[in-house]
DNA sequence: CGAATGGTTGACTATATTCAAGCCAAGTGG
DNA sequence: CCACTTGGCTTGAATATAGTCAACCATTCG
């Protein structure tokens, strides 16, 4: 069903880009003339996922790295005991399933958070342009580069916050993250995912997140709605979020 | 004071794998004649440094990983409030500054845990083993990949977890690192870090890693001691450990 | 020996979770 | 169009859990 269902989605790579809502992000935009045409011969638009459909489970082989066009995915893994956890959020212009590199398999789920758009990278052809382009392997490194930093590295720092702090770390998180894909001035920042989603991904429980959510949004720093939040006060925001 | 300590402590490179603790996990062994003439001559053994000792700071070029010859190291970010955060332990036969790959700089602190020797690999070098030799670069994009997994995704699933079963994945994670470069039977695992360390790395209060021991020392389950682990019952160590 | 550091313990407090109930908005079927 | 259900979210009270503070012990190091 899952294979039917690419099959089904899977769209002409003419034109592939018309509708992307992140193509300044798009790795393409190294390219021209000859070198272009191969990279837009490689990849594949693919879409629309619904809210909740799989766009690759944990354990299917690894083989693509995919761009996000348009919507939101989260990355999920399951323990033993079938909890499932939230590993990541990924938004429109950045990359998805860069946590398979190096490994046969995806070591997460990815489920769209909205309806979602991907441009697909086959792996095999990244390795050739890597090979062919210099820049582009460059590129890459850093994109790749910066997203495990984020991961990891953000995550290091967040992890001896108060609910609170993480809750703010977040938001502000999130804000910059949409910010810098879309200069604009705008303070109010929509939550594609669900509030479950984002107590799971902060290691609380859903009462907990809304208890903190609550607190700022009484403190009036932020304004919290179900699909989107506020950031009355930037500067608090940004302020708490750090030990 | 820091580079000259550096110019000090080089060691030439013949022979520089004589006392290597862990050869096998080298990635010489992927290369023979030729080859492993210019990889020995791309790498550098630099040590002993002693416990406490900067191998690297955070924010300074990146331009090495290396290969933990013998010893122990931890990375550490400073937060903006000055505050110190364990983000890794890398042990024996393990690579240290991976986290520096697609970035200028270093992301975080290198500090030496016990007197311990390294095997420099320049990244430009790498890069260039990389291109000549296929096989070089699979495995390594292997050991990365691993690398990263174990960093984020064994993360994300112990974050939900109670301090007791956070110790216990801890202990148990440690105890596969140690058994995988050591096929011995041991059960008794070296802790080379102090346990503050542990306890800012497992984001508890000092005092809730000390209890946390205890209790599992009082349930039978593993032997606390100040220097050493004793797993005594590995079985609900590993089962402790997941969710 | 005395100081310093790391580790432990106990009492108290802060913080987050759990459980149960209720609310609200969106979707469903009569 | 309106009851009805549903899922997501919120609230309050009770409970569990971890953090804080202060004192103390053990080891190491000068």
């Amino acid at each position: 069903m899952d294979m039917h269902a690419h099959n089904f989605r899977l769209v002409t790579n003419e034109p592939p880009c018309d509708e992307c809502q992140a193509e300044p992000f798009c790795l393409q935009s190294i390219f021209s003339g000859e070198q272009l045409r191969t990279f837009k011969n490689a990849v594949r638009v693919k879409g629309p996922y619904k809210r909740g459909e799989v766009i690759y489970r944990a354990g299917t082989p690894f083989n693509s790295i995919y761009f996000i066009q348009r919507g939101a995915v989260k990355t999920q893994v399951c323990t033993v005991s079938g909890v499932l956890e939230v590993t990541a959020f990924c938004l429109v212009g950045e990359l998805l399933g860069v946590d398979g590199i190096g490994c046969e398999n995806y070591p997460a789920d990815a489920v769209a958070l909205e309806e979602t758009w991907l441009c697909e990278l086959p792996f095999s052809q990244i390795k050739a342009m890597c090979s062919a382009c210099d820049e582009f392997h460059q590129a890459l490194i850093l994109r790749l580069g910066r997203t495990i930093n984020s991961d990891v590295y953000q995550w290091a720092l967040a992890r001896n916050l108060k609910a609170k702090q993480k809750v703010a770390w977040f938001i502000y998180d999130l804000f910059k993250r949409v910010r810098s894909r879309n200069a604009s001035d705008l303070r109010t920042i929509p939550l594609p995912m669900r509030k479950t989603d984002i107590a799971n991904y902060l290691g609380l429980a859903p009462e907990s997140l809304s208890r903190a959510l609550n607190a700022l949004d009484n403190d009036g720093i932020i304004v919290n709605k179900t699909n989107n939040i506020c950031l009355v006060d930037l500067q608090q925001v940004k302020m708490m979020s750090v030990i």
